[in-house]
DNA sequence: CAGTATCCGTTCTGATACTG
DNA sequence: CAGTATCAGAACGGATACTG
């Protein structure tokens, strides 16, 4: 029974599914990783070798997906500059500016939950 | 890597990079279903069968095992009934109630952004 | 510098059938 | 009612080598 498999709206392949915002909002901050940019490019535009720095275990295969995925859910915008060596910045959208404050506010309840649990 | 702990309170293997709280977070909360669950049971304690039709795609076995390890993380309680038929109720915890101004923060930023992108 | 391409193991999730 | 057990496919994520 395959009843959800649609939106393959032919620019990329993710499955969504249409239930609710907030399903829809996970589909789109999902992964290890995007939350984390998010966070960082909070702060300001950086390139990818700076993200690269500021995200510890991240491998470079990793950040390129989730950077394009991002783009194309338009949470960050992605300007190439034409020069030698590359530049490639990374920016918040206002999309992905009005996320920031559930950035902060997961972090903080980790912060909270480990000390409670006693785990960190 | 460095430092990725076992949670080692005996009953669980799964594992946490210590990098950051977010990271930490992400980690007990992530997957499709655990934010919806928590959302749903912030109306109130519900049972098993209520929750799975509240859900109108989880799999009971996906909605077991999401409990099970919500309760492990102490999202939430389970009470078990010693009845026939068996009844069993879900509870928030204190620090899963923290967790719900994050639910209803990302669950109206999904109904934002479906509507910015308008793909919803 | 900022990526791509390829390979491959692990984890997640769904379908289905069965049970105390 | 509230689960378990088992299987299989999909998605995720890491390692490594290579490139404009």
């Amino acid at each position: 029974m395959e009843r959800i498999k649609e939106n393959s709206t032919n620019n990329h392949n993710r499955k969504f599914l249409t239930t609710c915002d907030m399903t829809y909002a996970i589909q789109l901050i999902g992964g290890r990783w995007k939350l984390l940019i998010l966070t960082h490019l909070s702060k300001g535009k950086l390139r990818f070798g700076e993200l690269n720095k500021k995200i510890p275990h991240i491998t470079e295969r990793m950040l390129t997906l989730q950077l394009k995925e991002m783009a194309e859910d338009n949470l960050i915008t992605r300007k190439v500059y034409a020069e030698v060596p590359p530049k490639v910045e990374y920016e918040l959208t206002v999309l992905g500016t009005e996320l920031i404050p559930v950035c902060l506010q997961l972090s903080d309840w980790g912060t909270k939950h480990r000390a409670a649990t006693s785990i960190g």
